[in-house]
DNA sequence: CCTACCGATCGGTAGG
DNA sequence: CCTACCGATCGGTAGG
């Protein structure tokens, strides 16, 4: 009875509210939240505006639905869970190497939606978002205590936000250089370069 | 003749279209562009819907005079402009604490006008804003060349950019460490645990 | 610079 | 899930 298990593991109407889902993502990055009208978001998922209400109570619902599915938190956990590395640095080093891949995919998708929720909504929705998330950075930032024999003398907080820090620049940057007139030399592994004044920043010179 | 001079150095309409410019400021801080609209902008300027279209264009003509006017450029620059120091590292302590107190008078005024660019018109000015902005910066990206001895052997645009990057880094964590529930330590000094860090990552060990 | 208006579109709902 | 509608508001303009 293929279409019985069908309908337990994909119910009436799950997949009309992915599709709404994923058509409201892409037009809230295309023209923000107050750009975007029901009806597009309708339209471009294939049904009519009233049938939007049978799944979100309104329009900010759609967009909380929208940011809980897609802001960064599933890709970086996912690559934070899977880093390994004895040293501090080996870990880093290939933790960034799994947030490059990531971010190959993702470029334009990974901040722009938090970009909305702090412009339009004030970053009213973060209390809620970062109440669920940050339990699940503990262990990262946990790593960094672990390993503080390898770190030259500075307040641990320092050093964490300084490797959030880097990545948001880095992140925000390339954001910016893809829209402006001289680009981003493509010659050069920024990423790389970034995690290099990093590491040599925070770890104890080699004795 | 005060009354001529004044004519003269503030002519008829000027003093509107400056109310205007801050009226339109302020609503685009507190709820986006496409969040604001004219009536609000004039209400708040003190006039009629009408009346905006002696002095812009249309909407959109508003915003980009709104961005022109406050963004980050002009209160950077002229912290770029004061800086000295006779080593890069006494440079960079002392832009450190200029723009420090920029971001202190500033704060919540820096980034959100170019997230709005980002988000509701997908960086649609930007080429022209950077266009007339980066000349500003060369002297500064200059420094870096000047002082390349005191460097690490590193690409040069990877120490300008990553300088760049963590300041924006810093600017948008805090931004987002004010809207969390968890908030930042007052007792710490981020922004000079950053720099620190930054110029132990780019600085040649002492020998 | 205001009044009064334009057509278009908005978020949302009733009723089926 | 659609049709057809609600009142409200949008950006913009004519005419004075």
């Amino acid at each position: 009875m293929p279409t019985i298990t069908d309908r337990v593991t994909r119910p009436r109407g799950e997949d009309t509210r992915r599709r709404l889902i994923e058509a409201a993502h892409a037009q809230f990055l295309a023209q923000g939240y107050h750009g975007t009208s029901m009806r597009h978001i309708a339209q471009a998922a294939g049904l009519a505006v009233g049938g939007i209400y049978n799944h979100f109570a309104n329009k900010e619902d759609v967009f909380v639905e929208v940011l809980d599915e897609y802001h960064p938190y599933h890709v970086i956990v996912p690559a934070l869970e899977a880093a390994q590395g004895e040293r501090l640095e080996d870990f880093l080093l290939q933790l960034m190497r799994l947030i490059r891949t990531a971010i190959q995919d993702q470029r334009d998708q990974l901040l722009p939606l938090i970009f909305i929720e702090m412009v339009e909504f004030r970053g009213r929705h973060i209390p809620a978002l970062a109440a669920r998330i940050l339990p699940a950075f503990e262990p990262f930032l946990a790593r960094f205590s672990e390993h503080q024999a390898e770190l030259r003398p500075l307040a641990l907080p320092v050093v964490q936000r300084a490797f959030v820090g880097m990545l948001v620049g880095h992140l925000v940057t390339d954001f910016i250089l893809q829209k402006s007139p001289i680009g981003a030399d493509p010659s050069i592994d920024w990423l790389a370069g970034a995690l290099d004044v990093f590491l040599h920043g925070i770890l104890k010179d080699p004795a």
